[in-house]
RNA sequence: GCCGAUGUGGCGAAAUUGGUAGACGCAUCAGACUCAAAAUCUGACGCAGCUCACCCUGCGUGCCGGUUCGAGUCCGGCCAUCGGCACCA
C-alpha cells in the first residue's frame, strides 16, 4: 500500500540503503552482454558538490539507468582526481595535512553523491591520490621516458607566483593562472616535458573520427593544434663566417621583399649577432623583455618595439642585404624564434617597418590596380613584381617555386608547424605525483626502477617554505641511491601536473583493483572506449586534448588498441543563478544539501534536468524547484489515490473493442513511448522529456477526471499506462518510482524492468484536425480520420462552409495537400 | 582582428527538420473550496484592433531582401550577445 503523502527523505534514505544491500548498482564484466560505458569527469574533492556536479551525473545517471533499461550492461563509475593545490593550500593555511583534508572532502562528497541516487559501483572507485592509483601514473611516465616521450629542458616557461610553480601553455588563460587568475611570468627553467607535440598531426587528424563530438570542441582543438604549412629559410650572417639565422615562413613567395629580420629576445645566437656597439642597448632591452609579464606583453600588443643588433644577412635569392633586429613580438617558442620581415605584406611588420623607418619593398600587386606605395600592408593575393625571375608569378604559385629554389641552393626547405607546444608536465609543489626519476652523478637522469614503484610522497615535510617546493624539506625523500649503480644519488622533488592524473583514470575504472598492472587488457577490449562522456565545456582543450594524446601514447607502447578515447561527448552547460554563473564570492550559490533537504534527490533530479537542453546554461530558480516538488506530489497522488484500480497483471484489450476514451489513452500511451525514446536517443534533450512527462500526467488526469467509476476495461488500459509511465518515469525519479512499485506490489526493483516498447501503428491519434490554408493563411480546421486519403482530403476542404465562402468568385489555381496535416488552396 | 555558437511572449523554452508559431513550465490574473490563509482544483494569458457574445481582422520568431503554394526552419546581406584564439611569422 502506498502512503497518502510523498515523504521523500524517507524514501530516498530507504532505498538507497536496499540498493547497497542488494548490490543493485554492481557491474560484472558479462561479455555475453553488449557494453555501454557512460561517464562523467571525475570531480576535485574541493569539499562540497555544487550544483554544476549535480547536472553533470544526473545527466550521465539517467543515460545509465536508460541504458540498463534497455538491456545494456552498463559501467557508469565515479573517482576522485585528489591531487592538486587546493588542499597544499588548506594545509600551508590551516595546518592541515593535504591527505587527510582530501580523504575527509571525498568522504563527505562521497555521501553527497549516494544522497543524489546515482548508479554507481562504488567498488570501482579510483582516488588519484592514493598510492595505489599514482603508482601506474608512475609507471606510465616511466614507459614514456624510456620511449624519449619525457624529457627535460631548460626553456622560457610560464610562472605563477600566486601558485609558486610552473604551467603548461593550456593553462595560461588571457595571460593569467587557470586556477588563480594570478598574473603569469616567463622564467628561464629546467623542465619535464610530454612529446605532445610528437602527435600533433594525428591528434589533428582523428578530430574527424569523432562523429559523437559537438562542432564547437573540435574547432577549439584544430584552432589549439593549428597547423601551418610554409617553409624554412636559412641566412648567412654577412659579419661571421659559417653561422646562420633559419626563419620560418608560411609566405615563401614574399621573399624577394625581406628588408629586415628580427629574433626573439630569447634567441639562443642572438649575443653572436650582436656587434659591441649594439650590445649594450640589446641587453637592456632583452632585460626589459625578461621582466614583462605575459599580461603586459599582451597589453603592448601593436605598439611594436625592438633594437638593431648591428649585424647583417644576405638574402640567397638576390643578394641583397638587410639587417638583424630583436623585438618581442617575435615568440622564441614558435617556428625558429626569428621572423623574416617583409613589411609590404605583413601587417606586423610594416607597422615595424614604419615605426623605426625600415625600407619597405613591393613584390605582390594586384594587377587590377597596381601602387607605388602602401597605406598599409598588401596581405591579399597577387603576381609577383622586382622578383628577378620571379616576377609576373602568380604568388600561391611562386610559393613553390621559391621552396624549390631553396632546397637546390641548400638554403631552406617546405616545413609543417603546429602551434601546438610539448605539454610542460612538472610543477614545483608538495600534493601530487612524485616524478620517479633518480639524478646520479655517475649515470645522469635515471628513471626509477619499476618494481621500487611507487615512489611516495614524503610525510616529513615542511610547508611553511616561501618559494621551494615543500617536498624538497624532506630529507628522507630528497637522498636515495642509484638504480644502475648504486652511489648516492638525489630523487627528483617536482611532481606531476594533476591532469596527468586525470588523463588516464577512465582506464582504471575498468580493472580498479588490480594490484599487478594498470588494468587487464581483455577487460579494456570490452569496455573501451567510453560510449558517452559528459561534462563541462571549459575542458574542450586541457583534459580532453591531453587524454586523447594519452590514449595515442598507450597504444603506441602496445598497452591498449583503440586511437580515441571517447567516442561521444556531451558538453553541459553551466549552471546560472540571476543570469550570472554561481560562485561564492557572488554569494548566488545554492547548496544541493539544502535542496536534498526539503525537496528531495528525485525534485532536485527532475528540476536540473528540465529547461534548458544539457549543453545550453540552465538557470536555477526556487520557484522552478517548487514546481517540480508540487509536480512529483501530483505524480504521487496520482498512484497513492488510484492504487486500488491499479494491476499489475493487467491484458490490455484489442484496441478496436475499445471505448474512446480508452482507445485514446492507449494511443497516447505509444505516443509518449514513442517521443521519450527518441527524445533521450536525439542527443539526451532531457528537458523535452520532461514536458512530456507533464503532458502525459495532464492526459491521466483528464482521462481520471472525466470518469465517475471505473470498469473492467478501464482499470486495465489504466493499469496499462500508469505502469508503463512508472518505468518512463525511472531513470530521473528513481526512489519514488522504486516506492511506488513496491507499494503497487512490484516484487523486483523497477530499475531492472524493461524499458516500454511502443507499437508504431498504435503511435498516433486516431483524429488529426486538418488545417486549411488559403494561399498560405490559416483559415479553417476540421477534424478528420488520421488515415483520411489524399483526394479525400481535398474534397473535404474545398467543401467546408466556410472555405466555399472564402473562395466564391475566385480562381483556384491549385491545391496542395499534405496528407495527415494541410490543405492549401492557392486561388487568384 | 580570426573562428564558432546563439537571437522566438513578462521569463525558461517547444516546433515531427519547409506545413496550425509559442507545446510544457514559471510568473501574473480570475474563479472554486475555506471563517481565513496555505495547499489543491478550474479557467484566461504574443501584440494591436473590432465587436452584442469566446466571433472576426491585422501584425508577429534580431534587422533588410530573396526562393516557395507555404519560411522560426532554406539562400544573400547586415546587427547584437556570448564563448574560444589572439604579435603563431
Amino acid at each position: 500500500m502506498l502512503n497518502d503523502r510523498y515523504y521523500p527523505q524517507e524514501i530516498e534514505k530507504k532505498w538507497q540503503k536496499k540498493w547497497d544491500e542488494i548490490q543493485l548498482n554492481k557491474v560484472y564484466n558479462d561479455k555475453d552482454k553488449e557494453k555501454y560505458y557512460v561517464l562523467s569527469m571525475l570531480p576535485y574533492p574541493s569539499g562540497k558538490l555544487h550544483m554544476g556536479h549535480v547536472r553533470n551525473y544526473t545527466i550521465s545517471d539517467v543515460i545509465a539507468r536508460y541504458k540498463r533499461m534497455n538491456g545494456y550492461n552498463v559501467l557508469h563509475p565515479m573517482g576522485w582526481d585528489s591531487f592538486g593545490l587546493p588542499a597544499e593550500n588548506a594545509a600551508i593555511q590551516h595546518g592541515a595535512n593535504p591527505k587527510k583534508w582530501t580523504l575527509d572532502n571525498i568522504a563527505y562528497m562521497k555521501s553527497q553523491l549516494k544522497a543524489l541516487g546515482l548508479m554507481i559501483d562504488w567498488d570501482r572507485e579510483v582516488t588519484t591520490c592514493l598510492p595505489e592509483y599514482y603508482k601506474w601514473t608512475q609507471y606510465f611516465f616511466i614507459q614514456m621516458f624510456k620511449k624519449g616521450l619525457a624529457y627535460k629542458k631548460e626553456a622560457a616557461v610560464n610562472w605563477c607566483n600566486n601558485c609558486a610553480t610552473v604551467l603548461a601553455n593550456e593553462q595560461v588563460i588571457d595571460g593569467k593562472c587557470w586556477r588563480c587568475d594570478g598574473d603569469v611570468e616567463k622564467k628561464y627553467l629546467s623542465q619535464w616535458f610530454l612529446k605532445i607535440t610528437d602527435y600533433a598531426q594525428e591528434l589533428l587528424d582523428d578530430i574527424e573520427k569523432l562523429k559523437g563530438w559537438p562542432d564547437s570542441v573540435k574547432i577549439m582543438q584544430k584552432n589549439w593544434i593549428d597547423r601551418s604549412t610554409g617553409a624554412i629559410l636559412r641566412f648567412k650572417v654577412k659579419e661571421i663566417e659559417g653561422l646562420e639565422v633559419p626563419v620560418y615562413t608560411t609566405r615563401p613567395d614574399t621573399a624577394y621583399g625581406i628588408t629586415y629580420l628580427v629574433v626573439a629576445p630569447e634567441y639562443k645566437d642572438i649575443e653572436k649577432l650582436t656587434t659591441p656597439e649594439n650590445k649594450e642597448a640589446v641587453e637592456e632591452y632583452r632585460k626589459n623583455a625578461r621582466k614583462m609579464s605575459e599580461i603586459e606583453r599582451l597589453s603592448t600588443e601593436r605598439i611594436k618595439t625592438g633594437v638593431s643588433l648591428g649585424t647583417h644577412l644576405i638574402n640567397p635569392l638576390n643578394g641583397e642585404e638587410f639587417p638583424i633586429w630583436t623585438a618581442d613580438y617575435a615568440l622564441a617558442e614558435y617556428g625558429t624564434g626569428a621572423v623574416m620581415a617583409v613589411p609590404a605584406h605583413d601587417e606586423r611588420d610594416f607597422a615595424f617597418a614604419k615605426k623605426y623607418n625600415l625600407p619597405i619593398k613591393i613584390v605582390i600587386q594586384n594587377p587590377q590596380n597596381p601602387v607605388n606605395e602602401l597605406k598599409e600592408a598588401y596581405t591579399d593575393k597577387g603576381v609577383l613584381i622586382n622578383s628577378l625571375d620571379c616576377s609576373g608569378l602568380e604568388n600561391e604559385k611562386a610559393k613553390q617555386v621559391i621552396i624549390d629554389k631553396a632546397v637546390k641552393g641548400g638554403f631552406g626547405e617546405a616545413k609543417v608547424q603546429f602551434r601546438l607546444r610539448d605539454w610542460l608536465i612538472s610543477r614545483q609543489r608538495y600534493w601530487g605525483t612524485p616524478i620517479p626519476v633518480v639524478y646520479c652523478p655517475k649515470c645522469g637522469t635515471v628513471p626509477v626502477d619499476e618494481k621500487d614503484l611507487p615512489v611516495l610522497l614524503p610525510e616529513d615535510v615542511d610547508f611553511s617554505v616561501k618559494g621551494m617546493s615543500p617536498v624538497k624539506t624532506s630529507e628522507s625523500f630528497k637522498y636515495t641511491t642509484c638504480p644502475i649503480c648504486g652511489s648516492k644519488a638525489e630523487r627528483e622533488t617536482d611532481t606531476m601536473d594533476t591532469f596527468m592524473c586525470s588523463n588516464w583514470y577512465f582506464y582504471r575504472y575498468i580493472d580498479a583493483r588490480n594490484n599487478e598492472a594498470p588494468f587487464d587488457k581483455e577487460l579494456i577490449k570490452y569496455w573501451a572506449p567510453v560510449d558517452q562522456y559528459v561534462g563541462g565545456i571549459e575542458h574542450a582543450i586541457l583534459h580532453l586534448l591531453y587524454s586523447r594524446f594519452f590514449t595515442k601514447v598507450l597504444r603506441d607502447l602496445g598497452i591498449i588498441d583503440i586511437d580515441e578515447p571517447f567516442k561521444n561527448l556531451l558538453t553541459q552547460g553551466m549552471v546560472l543563478k540571476d543570469g550570472s554563473k554561481m560562485s561564492k564570492s557572488k554569494g548566488n550559490t545554492v547548496d544541493p544539501d539544502e535542496i536534498f533537504a526539503n525537496y528531495g534527490a528525485d525534485t532536485a533530479r527532475l528540476f536540473i534536468l528540465s529547461d534548458s537542453p544539457p549543453n545550453r546554461d540552465f538557470d536555477w530558480s526556487d520557484a522552478g524547484v517548487e514546481g517540480c516538488y508540487k509536480f512529483l506530489n501530483r505524480l504521487w497522488k496520482l498512484y497513492s489515490n488510484y492504487q486500488s484500480h491499479i494491476s499489475l497483471d493487467y491484458v490490455v484489450p484489442e484496441i478496436s473493442t475499445l471505448s474512446k476514451a480508452n482507445n485514446d489513452l492507449v494511443r497516447e500511451v505509444h505516443m509518449t513511448i514513442k517521443k521519450i525514446s527518441q527524445d533521450i536517443s536525439n542527443e539526451f534533450q532531457f528537458n523535452t522529456v520532461i514536458s512530456k512527462y507533464r503532458e502525459f500526467a495532464n492526459v491521466i488526469y483528464d482521462y481520471i477526471n472525466n470518469k465517475t467509476e471505473f470498469s473492467v476495461e478501464d482499470e486495465q488500459v489504466f493499469s496499462f499506462a500508469v505502469l508503463t509511465f512508472l518505468k518512463l518515469l525511472a531513470p530521473v525519479l528513481p526512489h519514488m518510482t522504486e516506492e511506488i512499485y513496491e507499494g503497487l506490489g512490484g516484487k523486483t526493483s523497477v530499475h531492472q524492468l524493461d524499458w516500454p516498447e511502443y507499437d508504431e501503428n498504435l503511435a498516433k491519434p486516431g483524429k488529426i484536425t486538418l488545417v486549411v490554408q488559403i494561399n498560405g493563411k490559416v483559415k479553417d480546421r476540421i477534424d478528420v480520420d488520421s488515415e483520411t486519403a489524399k483526394e479525400e482530403l481535398e474534397k473535404i476542404a474545398l467543401n467546408s462552409d466556410k472555405i466555399k465562402e472564402l473562395i466564391l468568385n475566385k480562381m483556384v489555381v491549385k491545391v496542395i495537400v499534405v496528407p495527415g496535416k494541410l490543405v492549401n488552396i492557392v486561388v487568384k
